[in-house]
DNA sequence: GTCTATATAGCGATAGAC
DNA sequence: GTCTATCGCTATATAGAC
């Protein structure tokens, strides 16, 4: 199969992402979108008919793949019996945190806009939920798993937590860098991930209260 | 002093701060903010200039106590001696989950708008960060105090860590409380303050890395 | 200080030619 | 599938009467 110029439909997608993650979903236009995209005003219709489906695509097309990797890298945790806490934190925040440097999967554009779903206000938040449910299932069952003797509520507000620091580090990481004049530099993925995985791990182990759900 | 109905500059902060939170700051027009004030669509321009200056204005009327109260707290903890770290993440963190429980300064409603700058893509980002430079210096040095033997860039890290899962509970509580059927509810704000304080200083502790910066 | 009325601009969406 | 032209609406901001 040859590379060719990509199709309208594609380039919308493509502009509207990086758009969207730069300027914010309210305030890209669809006229933004369709002049970085080299293309008429009246494609984003014909494509797709408004708007909102526009972005419903545009978040469709990358988050199916993200939590498949998440599951395939759970299924090797725990491909030689109790997984461990350090292995089943990696497969669930690796996914995401490698966009940075995965240009074919949207990048940080995307990482970006994920991130920032966590905090809207709007029913784009119900959208990711609704993808992660299945996710929540699989990971809270593996953390049990891993920490048997801690209770499930506090696994759950650890999540969250783990959770939280993640989404900060997609959509803030620049601040980061730029506050630490680049002495620490989320660009570095692996290490930034290692770096994530240690405090929620230690964060895990070390505040459990040990007391019933 | 007695009190009296609240002029209409007061009560267009009150009701801009509360639909910017609940709408996004893009997304709220000042239609709705004038509608919900039971003020003219005018006043807001004759008393703030522009939507611009009324946001800056609705954060710039909490965020000086919050500090101010974050620095109160951390000078108890300095008061005797070496401060210890559950000292010290309690007197940041605690200053803005708090805010879910006093409606005198703004609620759960500053706080969400406060959280979802963090991820704003905007010049708004700048504004928190202009407002929370003096804050970092005088953390920063507090946690080398509670833990000296700590690189500065693992501190830098860590605290960065925290303040996303604090700004998680900030923007997301109600998703976790909704996710959980009110297992894990972020309305126990002590409850809460108190694990997340618990799980950064386990992070803290147990994810250092012991190199030099 | 508060009102009505309006200026000016940008928005999403669509009709209809090609 | 892609274009031009435009409808109908909403936005911020302002002018000027009261």
């Amino acid at each position: 199969m040859t590379t060719t110029t990509p199709h309208t439909r594609d380039r919308l997608l493509d502009s509207a992402e990086r758009l969207f993650a730069e300027n914010g979903v309210n305030a890209t236009s669809l006229r933004h979108i369709t002049n970085d995209a080299e293309a008429n005003l009246a494609s984003v219709n014909y494509h797709f008919g408004s708007k909102e489906e526009l972005f419903r695509q545009v978040f469709a097309r990358r988050i199916g793949p993200i939590n498949e990797e998440r599951l395939r890298l759970l299924d090797t945790c725990e491909a030689q019996g109790r997984p461990s806490l350090e292995c089943v934190l990696e497969a669930f925040l690796a996914p995401t945190l490698r966009l940075r440097s995965d240009p074919e999967q949207g990048g940080e554009y995307f990482m970006c806009l994920m991130g920032r779903l966590f905090s809207e206000p709007t029913e784009w938040k119900t959208m990711l939920m609704e993808e992660f449910s299945e996710i929540f299932q699989r990971f809270g069952t593996a953390l049990q798993m891993a920490l048997p003797e801690h209770a499930p509520a506090d696994l759950t507000w650890h999540l969250f937590f783990t959770i939280g620091a993640m989404a900060h580090l997609m959509t803030a990481g620049d601040l980061l860098k730029t506050f630490t004049q680049d002495r620490c530099d989320p660009a570095d993925v692996e290490g930034t991930l290692r770096r994530l995985v240690d405090f929620s791990a230690a964060g895990f182990r070390g505040a459990s209260r040990g007391e019933s759900p």
